[in-house]
DNA sequence: TGTACATCAGTGAACGCGCGTTCACTGATGTAC
DNA sequence: TGTACATCAGTGAACGCGCGTTCACTGATGTAC
């Protein structure tokens, strides 16, 4: 465990403001990220930045990353404080602090999961970080079933879906879960990122305001669909 | 009933190519739309298209109009062919229609229901045009409450929600919906758009290829959430 | 501990590009009498 | 039916801007002996 050489500090604090520049400029160019905007607030000439990233679309790979990560950490920090038992409130746990750490991030929220960079082709690593938060959940459900407190679903699938979810579940790395419940989770899964997209882009305005208690019930009807309980 | 003039047709022509290209440079810039970059593919001068709108945004505005009216009428002419007491069919002939819209127009889905365009504000007529679709669905809705297709769920609200619930009820044109089915039918309903979301924009990739029947089953647990049947 | 060299961060100029928007103009098409 | 004028579509040049990226450079910081 080397002490990390002065530089190779000054360097990881550089990356890092650069990231938190470019993060918020999110908010105002969205995906079209101007890396000389960023120069500019860094203070530092445009050219300067490409020692630290080797073209925009790598800080953009990194913001996402980043993104994924920052999320998934989140996430996974709140459910390890709730008791292993209480699958319910483990589960959610989860949903409310996807919601939360989107509202707290909106212009991430909208690089990770709105429309596609144009253009932009996301690496491998990303994909994988993305699935991290979805891993977390889906583990909970395992527990749930373990424990007798999620029923397994006796719904019927096409043998197409079926197959596919059966072959998704023998990934390594993903929990034993029924297919059938896989199936409806990834129905409610889509259904709590359609949530928040709504509330953060501002579908439903006019409407509501407390979006708290709005969530809340919601994240009701989700349990429900799960037969959490 | 003037019969238009030469000259007025060629204008709406010419708006249509305009339009019609901008839809398709959607694709490849997303929502970052080149207003010199449509001049050239319509094979004249950038100014030129100043004769037509007024500006980027005036044309982008008339490209998310357009969408929505686009998807309105898609799914409206889609629900008028199935016989009026056939509620559960005319509510699945809605969702599929949403989605078979914006499977065929996935660009156009971004410019409505993706990451909002950066330093775009909507103006009013896009947000009236916006609502057309879920009013539809909520006509639906309540025939079937009205058919005793769709049971009336007891739900408890929060006080805030309920009050802001009934308020969006008392809108001139919504129709009369009981709130606890409302309070459910937004929450399917961002599920619909959630799942679009994720087949369009390529969250679950890796994983599901047969989309139509994966949709299937998301319809299904869709209906049973709002108790259909 | 001191020196010689290598590494690295940041500079500043430049390349070549595309953008939205304005403006005075030309010439064709429409309209009024 | 013919003429005089008004309307309109499209031109081409220009303004002022910002962008991503490259490149040879300077000077400071680190490393090896």
């Amino acid at each position: 465990m080397t002490t990390e050489s002065p530089r190779a500090v000054a360097r990881a604090e550089t990356i890092e403001q650069i990231k938190s520049i470019a993060r918020r400029h999110l908010a105002v160019d969205g995906a079209n990220l101007s890396l000389r905007a960023v120069a500019r607030d860094l203070g530092v000439v445009s050219s300067a930045v490409y020692r630290y990233f080797a073209s925009r679309d790598d800080l953009l790979t990194a913001l996402i990353i980043d993104g994924y990560l920052s999320m998934a950490e989140a996430v996974e920090q709140a459910e390890a404080t709730v008791p292993r038992r209480d699958v319910v409130k483990r589960w959610d746990t989860v949903c409310r602090t996807v919601r939360t750490w989107s509202r707290e991030h909106p212009d991430e929220f909208g690089l990770l999961y709105g429309t596609p960079v144009p253009g932009y082709a996301a690496p491998q690593d990303t994909t994988d970080s993305a699935q991290r938060v979805l891993m977390l959940a889906l583990e909970v459900l395992r527990d749930g079933v373990e424990r007798e407190v999620i029923p397994v679903p006796s719904d019927r699938l096409p043998r197409s879906t079926r197959a596919e979810l059966t072959a998704i579940l023998a990934l390594p790395g993903l929990p034993r879960l029924p297919v059938t419940l896989l199936a409806r989770a990834m129905g409610v899964w889509a259904q709590l990122f359609g949530l928040i997209s709504f509330e953060l882009f501002g579908r439903y305005r006019n409407g509501i305001d407390d979006w708290d208690a709005f969530f809340d019930v919601q994240l009701g009807a989700m349990a429900r669909q799960l037969g959490v309980r």
